[in-house]
DNA sequence: TAGGTCATGTAAAGAGTTACATGATTTT
DNA sequence: AAAATCATGTAACTCTTTACATGACCTA
């Protein structure tokens, strides 16, 4: 999974392991994100197998590894486009709890759902600003594609909202 | 996180590692599932924690292991219930792709998004029938938080495919 | 000059899956 | 008689996170 990301990465162009951790904060944070700790490794697979090249230099002072796709990880990353999309699964943990909400007494069961419906709105409000960049002028978000991944989030937080809602409203009668 | 769903199904009753995977099928698996390779290892752990107590018997000539929950078990569960719910996380692994979908065929991206569709009204037709006993007689969803789980991810799924229609319909034009 | 950011990397630990190994009972 | 289901468990492996270790540059 992480290798695949890291290469359709570098499609835009060479990153260090740096730069590809700031993408996915930036991009990719509401449905995927890797530590350093599992991205350098990474690098290192690809570099074995030769999907990527790696580059050593120092710029302003700071020692880089930049990273390149090979004509050999372009062909491993369309392959794994082209095969057909996962089932979405919903496994928010959140659920997990609430399953097992039968046991926990019912004022603190209100209390938590408001927590997570205070803590899905701060979400929320931190997408919705890019959500009109992504919908009319492609600029933030450079095409539609990755804006669809963020209309997704979207929609998917709003649901949650609705969900929440209806649940606290079955609870208070 | 396993150890607590296990601590939360032994609360209606002894269950065996087998039943303990069932009822998972049964109820959680369009948000949870665990595998034999973790659930035994799970039970081991739980017992020697305190959590639950295990009686080795024979039934039908099967051997079996039968767990129970113990009172510091129920006392570990509720601390676990009672923290406040995580934030919902998006996560699924078709949006990773669909991030990359630039890089595919137009006519490669369409077919892929219609076969997820395919898919994902596959799992709609599955869990529509459980939908209407969830909402009225709680009659195989022994509770509202149990159906309530059920209801999320029914909506989880249309959401996905009004959200499918909708990037179709983009790319078609 | 202190704190933040840029930058790379390793080691240990955690949480899980897959595959294997075994064997009885039940259904077809 | 074969195949499916009931039933338990281990070993190897995978993928990941957290914590640590290091050090330079940039900004207030």
């Amino acid at each position: 999974m992480l290798e695949n990301i890291i290469l359709g990465f570098l499609m835009s162009g060479e990153k260090t392991g740096y730069d590809l951790k700031q993408q996915m904060l930036k991009y990719t944070s509401n449905f995927y994100e890797a530590s350093f700790g599992s991205i350098y490794p990474a690098l290192k697979r690809l570099v074995e197998k030769q999907f990527v090249t790696s580059k050593d230099m120092v710029e302003r002072g700071k020692a880089k590894s930049k990273y390149s796709i090979t004509r050999l990880g372009k062909k491993e990353l369309l392959a794994w486009l082209e095969e057909p999309l996962p089932s979405p699964k919903t496994n928010p943990d959140h659920l997990v709890k609430v399953f097992f909400y039968e046991y926990l007494p019912k004022e603190k069961v209100i209390e938590n759902l408001k927590i997570l419906k205070k803590d899905v709105n701060q979400y929320i409000r931190r997408f919705e600003p890019f959500k009109n960049k992504a919908q009319k002028s492609f600029g933030n978000y450079p095409d539609g594609f990755k804006s669809s991944t963020l209309i997704f989030g979207l929609n998917y937080y709003r649901m949650i909202i609705e969900w929440t809602d209806n649940l606290l409203e079955k609870l208070q009668k």
